[in-house]
DNA sequence: CACCCAAACTTTTTT
DNA sequence: AGTTTGGGTG
């Protein structure tokens, strides 16, 4: 047996559980490890899978899935290095090990569609839409459907893509999603129904999958059983990471694949479940055991390494107040007597002026900016934060927010490197052909339609007949688009080729452009560590770079800055220091999401994830009125906040309660015990006198 | 038919 | 606040 010291025992239970087999390395039936915030659950994980490399399984014989592809690279590291220190007291030699097959459900859908491709009837050189390509794929059915012009307003394409999107992940009837999530859509059902159905069509036609896509048509070839079978047969471990925020359709596809269970691990926290509006569903990892016979076995840890004592009180009392779950205690050795602190402050002004202070005062004492942060429901919330933080010259990073994918120009590229790819992709080439002056809609669609007579070979736009489209712009472009799909230019030429000709593009349309180019460049830098155009693509699509704007900005040149977050972005993270906005009811819950219970237990499980973020100080920050981003109506911008629904009685004893800034006595109190100076009535009469 | 401007509308979190 | 829609102009 090897030694796992630096594990605790559950630790170990779970990272050794299985017998180990002569053929297969370790055999093991179904497990769910419940690992509770800061609990080691990585450390456990890449134990686990370092348990089973040792073991001899190979390690391309292991199927890792996790959230993030950061998570994915961390994890391979620790991997790594305990595999390592192993052999090493094993006296043997170590080469690195790569497990291949590891990434999010969408990353590794993509691979394994893209090898099956041919046997499941699907063009191998599939594109992937992001989200807003989706969007905008159904807004141009709708307009085909006529829905657009209707009396009554039709759902927006975000709506429609939502209702969508639930649809496929919940494995759920369209008439039952709006009931449930979408009432005040039930009118259109309909209509809603038609337009999935050609939107399903469309996508099928131009040879592109949507995020959505990659999941169900994984689900759908794992019901085939000859390849499902294939599948299977390569793998002999699955270990899945947070467990807790997958929705039923990549429950169901793991349970088609792995029917009884054997070799299946799972990982997660069911109290840190907050994707439900990612349709991820809490009740897979509560029902997970019972799903097999015998059930799976189940070890959960408890011991923190995160957080001192009483940050876990605050957060398991908070947790207490749910209505489900397996509501573990969390505990820990670092003790200390410091409480949690909630702040109450007059309003947003206030509140970042007490951050600051407070950062600021840190950092005098040694804690770096970088081991401190803020978190936030919403990612407006920073804005007023961060316009004083800018202020005060105080460098910082912002996770979560605007991507850098998201940005018009960044967009614009991309499509024209997708147009390229795949010139049946009918959304993107819309967008290249209507970048060019004097090209709109109405043309931009009959250049298309010319376009898919020819086959969709892009030499043939050259031919496209018009006396409006002549101009060096169009003949550029329809000279780049052929060399760029048939590669006549290599691979590593052509992202700069197609920025030298949109940069005439981007001088016209933005005044900022100046700013924009720069992302340019980054995009063209990043395309060279890519080894091909579809990689590139896809891997761009599923694993977006996080917010970029200010990439080449002042931040990064400082190496200590703060990190605002939100909380959905800070997930698996930890600071030393970490203070939470906004803990006031409409913002926290968040008001949209005060639906039905479902929705409430989530928002206060958010509020667990953010507190149990801090390693020894926890700041909750409670304003008395808070901004509200402009309401329909022209009222008070200033709303006051009642205090938090999840501010109960028994949380409230784990937190010291306080003031900032501390309340001044008024002139009155200073004054206080001393009888009436003077009258002044008496003077102001007897100027009439 | 393209382009520009004004008015209306909608808000969370993200693979 | 920033995007989407509608109307008017050239």
């Amino acid at each position: 047996m090897l030694a796992m010291t630096d594990l605790n025992t559950k630790q170990q239970q779970a990272a050794q559980f299985g017998d180990i087999d002569a053929n297969k390395g370790i055999e093991s039936g179904p497990l769910l490890i419940i690992a509770g915030a800061g609990t080691g659950k990585t450390n456990t994980l890449a134990h686990r899978a370092a348990h089973l490399v040792t073991n001899n399984v190979s390690p391309e014989r292991i199927l890792l899935m996790t959230f993030s592809r950061r998570a994915a690279n961390e994890l391979s590291e620790r991997v790594n290095r305990i595999v390592e220190a192993q052999l090493r007291q094993k006296d043997q030699t170590f080469a690195p090990v790569k497990l291949p097959w590891m990434g999010t459900f969408h990353s590794i859908a993509n691979r394994l569609l893209r090898m099956y491709a041919q046997s499941i009837g699907l063009d191998p050189g599939f594109v992937i839409m992001d989200r807003n390509d989706s969007a905008d794929m159904l807004d141009l059915v709708r307009h085909k459907l006529g829905f657009s012009s209707s009396e009554k307003r039709f759902p927006r394409k975000n709506t429609c893509l939502d209702i969508y999107s639930r649809c496929v992940n919940a494995q759920a009837e369209l008439e039952q999603i709006l009931d449930v999530d979408f009432p005040w859509c039930k009118d259109w059902h309909d209509e809603l129904k038609q337009l999935f159905k050609t939107y399903v069509e469309q996508k099928i036609e131009q040879a592109c999958l949507d995020y959505d896509d990659l999941l169900l048509y994984w689900y759908h070839m794992a019901g085939v059983p000859d390849i499902a079978a294939l599948i299977r047969k390569d793998f002999d471990h699955i270990l899945v990471d947070e467990y807790q925020d997958t929705n039923l359709l990549q429950a169901s596809l793991l349970q088609r694949l792995f029917p009884d269970g054997s070799g299946l691990t799972v990982v997660g926290d069911d109290a840190q479940s907050i994707y439900s509006f990612r349709s991820a569903d809490v009740d897979n990892i509560l029902n997970f055991p019972q799903q097999f016979s015998p059930p799976a076995k189940v070890v959960s840890l408890q011991k923190n390494y995160r957080s001192t004592q009483p940050i876990l009180d605050v957060s398991n009392a908070l947790l207490k107040e749910s209505k489900s779950g397996y509501k573990i205690d969390l505990f820990s050795e670092k003790k200390s007597i410091t409480k949690p602190q909630l702040v109450t402050v007059e309003d947003d002004v206030k509140q970042a002026k007490y951050i600051i202070d407070k950062l600021l005062a840190a950092r005098e004492s040694g804690t770096l900016l970088k081991h401190q942060s803020v978190l936030f429901r919403s990612s407006h919330h920073s804005d007023r934060l961060e316009l004083a933080l800018a202020q005060r010259n105080i460098p910082y990073v912002k996770h979560g927010g605007l991507k850098f994918l998201e940005a018009a120009h960044v967009k614009d590229l991309l499509s024209i490197m997708r147009f390229a790819d795949n010139p049946k992709h009918q959304i993107s080439g819309f967008r290249v052909l209507k970048m060019l002056p004097r090209i709109g809609p109405r043309t931009a669609e009959s250049i298309l339609g010319h376009l898919t007579q020819q086959n969709n070979d892009l030499y043939s736009l050259a031919g496209y007949q018009s006396t409006m489209v002549k101009n060096e712009q169009w003949t550029k472009l329809c000279n780049l688009l052929p060399s760029v799909h048939h590669n006549t230019i290599s691979w590593s030429d052509q992202l700069s080729q197609v920025a030298g000709w949109y940069k005439e593009i981007l001088e016209t349309n933005y005044d900022d452009h100046f700013v924009r180019w720069g992302d340019i460049e980054q995009l063209v830098r990043m395309s060279q560590q890519y080894n091909s155009r579809e990689r590139f693509l896809s891997e761009l699509t599923l694993d977006p770079p996080v917010s970029s704007g200010d990439l080449a900005g002042a931040p990064l040149l400082d190496d200590d800055f703060l990190i605002l977050s939100t909380i959905h972005s800070a997930k698996g993270q930890e600071w030393k220091n970490v203070f939470v906005l906004n803990v006031a009811d409409g913002n926290f819950p968040n008001e949209y999401a005060c639906g039905d219970d479902k929705l409430i237990e989530e928002e206060r499980r958010l509020l667990y994830v953010a507190m149990t973020r801090a390693k020894e100080e926890l700041h909750l920050i409670q304003p008395l009125k808070y901004w509200v981003p402009q309401q329909q109506q022209h009222g008070d911008k200033h709303v006051f906040g009642s205090k938090s629904r999840f501010l109960t009685e028994s949380v409230m004893t784990n937190l010291e309660a306080t003031t900032y800034p501390r309340k001044q006595p008024t002139a009155n109190e200073q004054l206080a015990g001393q009888k009436a100076l003077t009258d002044i009535r008496k003077s102001i009469l007897s100027s009439w006198a």
